[in-house]
DNA sequence: ACATTAATTATGT
DNA sequence: ACATAATTAATGT
């Protein structure tokens, strides 16, 4: 089915792609380059699925370059954004949590470059090389506690703390210095934000708008950045 | 305090 | 020109 790519293939993988990446940091290089080796090399544009949910989780991933954001589909058939995963942590992860499918779908948010390994290494990752699994098992929790106080927030706080926490996460993740302040590194919608934060698209957008006129954000059209953090967290807070 | 509906405008290909 | 994104106002719960 993509045999038609090859011509376009990346250059010989380097292992410097690996080294800095949490998961492989404390590793050989000859280690590395072996799981490299292993490895197959795969680039996708902005949007589309990189596994979905249910489906058999058949390779595991790590995102080299790019954001990629995790959504599951209610019954309703909305979407639902869970989080968002920037360059540098593992995907489809499945293993790790006990599960042979993967729990959800796995969207890039941009321009994205990911490695991947079929599962049945993953056992023999986890054994032999060294803070492999400790990392991995960090990631998850974090996410997991991510969810969390995600739910948390949906249940006890107003729709203008949800969203103000939802940019402040958004920027800890994908901040990108700019000279107005921190942009978001990847395109963002209201529609997304809202599917972040349970609410609809309208009352994001005006949020914004008024954050804009205080002169506590900029937007332009898929991209948001914060002029001035501290006053977010502020209201978060309040 | 927030959602929904609908109409209008802006923006990217 | 067309589709998609964003704003705005009016109305409903």
């Amino acid at each position: 089915m993509d045999e038609k790519n090859m011509g376009k293939t990346l250059a010989r993988l380097d292992e410097s792609l690996l080294t800095h990446m949490p998961p492989f940091s404390k590793l050989e290089k000859r280690q590395i380059r072996t799981i490299l080796d292993q490895s197959s090399a795969r680039r996708y544009d902005a949007g589309v699925a990189i596994f979905e949910e249910g489906a058999s989780a058949e390779r595991f991933y790590i995102l080299l370059d790019g954001y990629v954001r995790v959504v599951r589909i209610t019954p309703t058939g909305e979407q639902v954004t869970a989080l968002h995963i920037p360059a540098g942590q593992l995907l489809g992860i499945a293993k790790a949590l006990g599960h042979d499918t993967y729990p959800a779908t796995a969207l890039t948010a941009s321009e994205s470059l990911v490695l991947s390994w079929p599962m049945r290494l993953w056992d023999s990752f986890v054994t032999e090389y060294e803070g492999f699994a400790t990392e991995t098992y960090q990631t998850v929790g974090h996410r997991i506690g991510e969810m969390n106080t995600r739910i948390v927030e949906m249940a006890t706080q107003q729709v203008e703390q949800r969203v103000a926490n939802a940019l402040l996460r958004l920027l800890n993740q994908a901040g990108r210095k700019v000279p107005e302040g921190i942009e978001i590194d990847f395109p963002i919608t209201r529609q997304d934000l809202s599917e972040l934060t349970a609410t609809t698209l309208h009352t994001v957008s005006r949020m914004l708008s008024k954050w804009e006129k205080q002169g506590l954000v900029q937007s332009k059209r898929k991209r948001i950045t914060i002029c001035d953090p501290h006053a977010l967290v502020v209201l978060s807070e309040s």
